[in-house]
RNA sequence: UGCUCCGUAGUGUAAUUGGCAACACGUCUGACUCUGGAUCAGAAGAGUUUAGGUUCGAGCCCUAACGGAGCAACCA
């Protein structure tokens, strides 16, 4: 490549999305006085998934390329969905992926004052009213998309006679659901949300922050943006359904305003991954029925449950640069997901040898009781991890996998006459095997060793075509491995109309393996320490485990061009 | 028979704002390797949903059609 090319390519910006144009030219058409503000509003009734993680990316992204900042606000606005124990998690999910809201952690709740004032002040101008009609009338009064709907006849009440019932709707004083408070604006607009919406609704459950302080609580559409507004947000980045509710955001602002601010909602395109689904509800009803072992359960696409798997936050954060926000609905890979996991992993998880499914060898020219250890590179893309000692003896486990007695061509493993290198001590051959007379299963392999081959010796010039990762029998440690794979064996679960979601559970989206065993030096790893295990994939301690039992979680395997091969 | 939004290699995104359609993942070759990984080198793959229009020139602007999504919760 010519210097010229090098350099063109080296200065070509990286391209930006339609959010960041928008908000560049409004910064440079010197709005909002060249501030910029972004929240991250997510409704306290759930644990965050990737697709939050996509909208938190945005939001504080932005704010940090800006020189702005970014809010935490928990839109609780809705009392008998949410509760306090997703606060938390919700806090230490977004800390976790690498952002901080420092000072401004907001709740809609704390607006509820300003709301209440806002809505009457609304009433006074004759821009609400209170509707006594139950739910289903005004439903059928709203019309169609297609067919315009009809007034209520409530809808020319006095603003005295409004404001006293609206006081009383929130003393109490009437039923849930007996009447609201709707904005009068066009019950015949071709936009169904500006329809009269209702803005206000009487709901007697107590409120996990502001108690039973009101009776009445706002909608949405009445709190999200006069929340952006009372917080100075400017920029208000949500996904592309709320496109629709855009005319009453503004709506809305248009009545609050007193000064040249305004915020802006802009919308982009959710997060689609194949074979997961993102539905809190529908996660919820896996959790509740006992499908999964909980919300971090590391098959679930939450933020808890991809850490619990072993997926790094940088890993997550490259993921969602690498898909970029757009306006189209996109359904995106996973296996674009895995991919950002391994690269990240690659680069800092060290080495270790974990044989999953144990057949022992032994080396029957290797002297017994004899042990040597043997100096491993811990990671051969990051120097600075150093070596590690690793024993070896007379008899080792290999993996199943990499032993056939009658194998097919260009099996580049352990077969009686073949020889292998055993990664990091020797290169052995294969003379014979025992096995199991009924069943046929390979109880033992026997090998002989040439003690010419030890790895970094001079007489190791000797070429072999495969290398097998392996753990010395006396010196193994026990381990439980949890094998996962996609939850759904359907590229679209929640997509198809006429089937129930969990029609696609994968059946084998866990499998347990014990008996498996792994090198020494693993004795000490603690919960979430990752590890490569070579040849296999990457993996994680889980939380159960203990120096007792050791239990790691696969997080995702290593692309294995054999499995490949043999399709 | 409404309104709003969206249609670019298999997938996801670009295209200096009207100037030779590019990148990533995936796929396929090959090289190297004490991880059949990684790495490196290379290749195939779209003429931008369709039809018109404006223009010297259109993926980009205009019109229409076709296709997809969203909107009729006292959810967010």
């Amino acid at each position: 490549m010519s210097d010229a090319i090098l350099r063109d390519k080296e200065e070509s910006k990286p391209s930006i999305s339609f959010i960041e144009q928008f908000i560049a030219d409004d910064l440079k058409e010197g709005k909002n006085n060249g501030r910029i503000h972004t929240r991250f509003p997510p409704e306290p009734n759930g644990y965050l998934h990737i697709g939050h993680a996509k909208a938190i990316c945005l939001d504080f992204g932005m704010a940090q390329k800006f020189g702005g900042k970014c809010n935490l606000r928990f839109d609780d606005t809705n009392p008998v969905k949410e509760e306090v124990e997703y606060i938390d998690s919700i806090k230490e999910d977004i800390n976790w992926l690498g952002f901080d809201w420092e000072d401004r952690e907001y709740y809609a709740s704390d607006y509820f004052g300003k709301l209440y004032e806002f809505a009457v002040s609304l009433i006074r101008k004759n821009l609400a009213y209170v509707d006594d009609q139950p739910a289903d009338v005004i439903s059928s009064q709203k019309g169609t998309p297609t067919q315009p709907g009809t007034e209520s006849p409530y809808r020319s009440r006095s603003a005295a006679e409004n404001l006293d019932l609206f006081e009383r709707m929130n003393k109490g004083e009437f039923d849930e659901g007996s009447r609201v408070l709707r904005a009068k604006i066009d019950m015949t607009s071709p936009n169904m949300h500006m329809r009269d919406p209702i803005i206000y609704r009487i709901i007697k459950s107590p409120h996990h922050r502001t108690g039973s302080t009101w009776m009445v609580y706002p909608m949405y559409d009445f709190a999200h943006g006069q929340s952006d507004y009372f917080e100075g947000i400017t920029h208000s980045l949500c996904t592309l359904e709320f496109e629709v509710h855009r005319p009453l955001y503004d709506w809305f602002i248009d009545q609050l305003k007193t000064g040249d601010y305004r915020p802006r909602q802009i919308e982009f395109n959710r997060l689609n991954l194949t074979y997961t689904m993102m539905s809190k509800r529908k996660l919820l009803e896996l959790v509740q029925e006992g499908r999964v072992s909980g919300w971090d359960d590391p098959r679930m696409p939450t933020l808890c449950g991809l850490r619990r798997r072993g997926y790094t936050p940088e890993s997550i954060r490259n993921f969602v640069d690498l898909i970029g926000y757009t306006k189209v609905e996109a359904i995106n890979d996973v296996s674009l997901l895995e991919h950002a996991v391994r690269e990240d992993l690659n680069k800092r998880a060290p080495r270790v040898f974990g044989v999953l499914n144990p057949v022992k060898v032994i080396i029957t020219n290797y002297p017994e009781g004899k042990v040597e250890e043997v100096e491993l590179i811990n990671n051969p893309e990051d120097e600075s991890q150093g070596k590690r000692m690793v024993p070896f003896s007379r008899e080792v486990f290999i993996d199943a996998d990499d032993f056939m007695e009658n194998p097919p061509n260009k099996f580049f493993r352990l077969a009686p006459g073949m020889e292998v290198r055993l990664k990091g001590a020797y290169i052995v051959k294969c003379e014979g095997v025992k096995k199991d007379e009924t069943t046929g299963v390979i109880e033992e392999v026997y090998c002989t060793y040439d003690p010419d081959t030890r790895s970094g010796g001079k007489t190791s010039e000797k070429k072999v075509k495969g290398t097998l990762h392996w753990v010395s029998v006396s010196h193994a440690i026990e381990a439980e491995v949890r094998l996962y794979d996609r939850l759904f064996d359907h590229e679209d679960p929640a997509g198809q109309k006429d089937d129930d979601y969990r029609k696609f559970l994968n059946p084998e989206s866990l499998k347990i393996l014990t008996g498996c065993k792994v090198e020494p030096s693993l004795a000490s790893a603690r919960p979430l320490d990752k590890f490569q295990f070579q040849r296999l994939g990457y993996f994680c301690i889980d939380y159960d485990s203990n120096p007792d039992k050791l239990v790691f979680n696969r997080t995702v395997g290593l692309k294995d061009t054999w499995a490949k091969i043999n399709k």
